[in-house]
Parts: C-alpha cells; sequence; structure tokens
DNA sequence: TTATATCATCGTATATTTACGATAAACGAT
DNA sequence: ATCGTTTATCGTAAATATACGATGATATAA
C-alpha cells in the first residue's frame, strides 16, 4: 500500500515517468554525460569521473541499465557500458512530446 | 549518509536531476496535464480526475510546488492550482538541452 | 455563530532510494 | 594454480517516497 500506483495511469505517462526517475539523480545524469562524450565505451571510467564509490556507481549503472537506456557488455575483466541510443531516443522523444503537449496548452493565470 | 549527494555535481546537472525527479511519478505528470488542459486554473478537480487519496495528490501538488513548477493562490475556500509557465519552459529548457548534449555525442557502439 | 466545503497537514505504515564497506565472481596475467 | 584487476552483489543504515485515513485550518454560506 505504498508502492506507487503506476498502474492507474495511462502507459504514456507511466513511461514518462519512469524515464524521469532513472534521470532523477545527478550522478546518473553524468554518467550519461561521460558515456556520451567518451567516444570509446569506457566502462569502469565512469566510477573514477564521478564523487561516488564504486559499489555505488554500480548500483546508478544498474538502474541505467534497468531502464533501458545503456547497455553493458562484458569485455575481459572489465565492463563495456554504452549508451543505447536507440532506446533512449525513443523514450526520450515520447519523454519530450509530453512535456511539449503540457507546454502548449499552458495558457491559464 | 544516504541523503542524495546533490552537493557534489554541477548545478545544471542537480537541477536538470531535481526537474526530473518532480516527473519521477505519473501522478505528477497528470496533474501538470489535467492543469494544463483545463484552461481555468482549477484546483481541487484535480483530485476528481486521479486515482488517488486527496491527501496523496495534495502530497504530490506540493512536490511540483516546491519544485518551482506550479503556483497555488487561494480562491475562497479553494486553493487555485496553475503551472508556472515562465518557470516551467525555463526549467524544461534547460533540461531538453541536457538531454540533446548526451543524444548528440552518441556515437559508441 | 454555526455549519459546509475545501484543502493542508499529521500520523502511520511500508517500500524504495542512496550510500558505503566488504565480499564474491570473473577474467587476464604470471 | 595463484595473484591482481575489475565489477557486481550483499549487508546494512538512514533518508525519502508513497499512500491513506483522520484531523486541522480557512473561508464561504446559512
Amino acid at each position: 500500500m505504498t508502492t506507487a500506483k503506476t498502474d492507474a495511469f495511462e502507459l504514456t505517462v507511466s513511461r514518462a515517468a519512469a524515464f524521469a526517475k532513472a534521470l532523477a539523480h545527478p550522478a546518473r545524469i553524468q554518467i550519461l554525460q561521460v558515456l556520451a562524450r567518451k567516444k570509446t565505451c569506457v566502462c569502469g571510467e565512469v566510477v573514477s569521473e564521478l564523487p561516488l564509490a564504486q559499489s555505488t556507481v554500480s548500483q546508478h549503472l544498474k538502474a541505467l541499465k534497468q531502464a533501458g537506456l545503456i547497455t553493458g557488455e562484458i569485455d575481459g575483466p572489465a565492463v563495456c557500458y554504452c549508451i543505447d541510443a536507440r532506446a533512449f531516443n525513443s523514450i526520450r522523444k515520447e519523454f519530450v512530446s509530453i512535456l511539449d503537449s503540457i507546454t502548449a496548452d499552458v495558457d491559464c493565470c
């Protein structure tokens, strides 16, 4: 009785909320920035770029992966993380279109 | 030792994360949609449009207000909520520009 | 003044989030 | 086989978030 009632809402709205939730922590946004900037698909370098412990960064990476925004493939002893460009852009587009629909209608007050 | 370390990140990143956090629940997105759609600044009608208890909706409204996305002014016994169009668009623009900067650089994998 | 309506807040319960250290698991190198 | 590196997971602790009913506060109406 305390879980988010995401079932009771429209699917597009729930998906947009899930996307927002994935970006709802500065560490995860910065991780995406790092992954986007580095041309090679660096993995653990992410940790050294963040002011957080390795285990904490790993948790954030897991959250981003579960949100479908990044992928991680094993590369020797390391793991190579990448933005899933296709999925990211798709979800992002849906999110932004919801934002647009909101701002477009604002004319009260 | 469990609070989000938002201080340790760039301000723009932290602000973007705060914006995302405000939208990280379907109820809050739907509230914004309702406020945007209704031309008059309806207040408690929001409650009747959502599948949640009045107190819960009130909490979500509070969260949106604290995020600076909506305003609420007393109108008789009722309270009139409105999207703060200026603030909303400003924060939204900053957020989207961060999204754009991420997607623009994606060419790994 | 006394209701009635509207909304916020309180109290409460539970789940989730955030963070860290410690440990386990997987791999390459010696 | 053993060691070092890298990453994930476990265990744990504390803060937040989510949800609801009950109660309080405020303003209009009677």
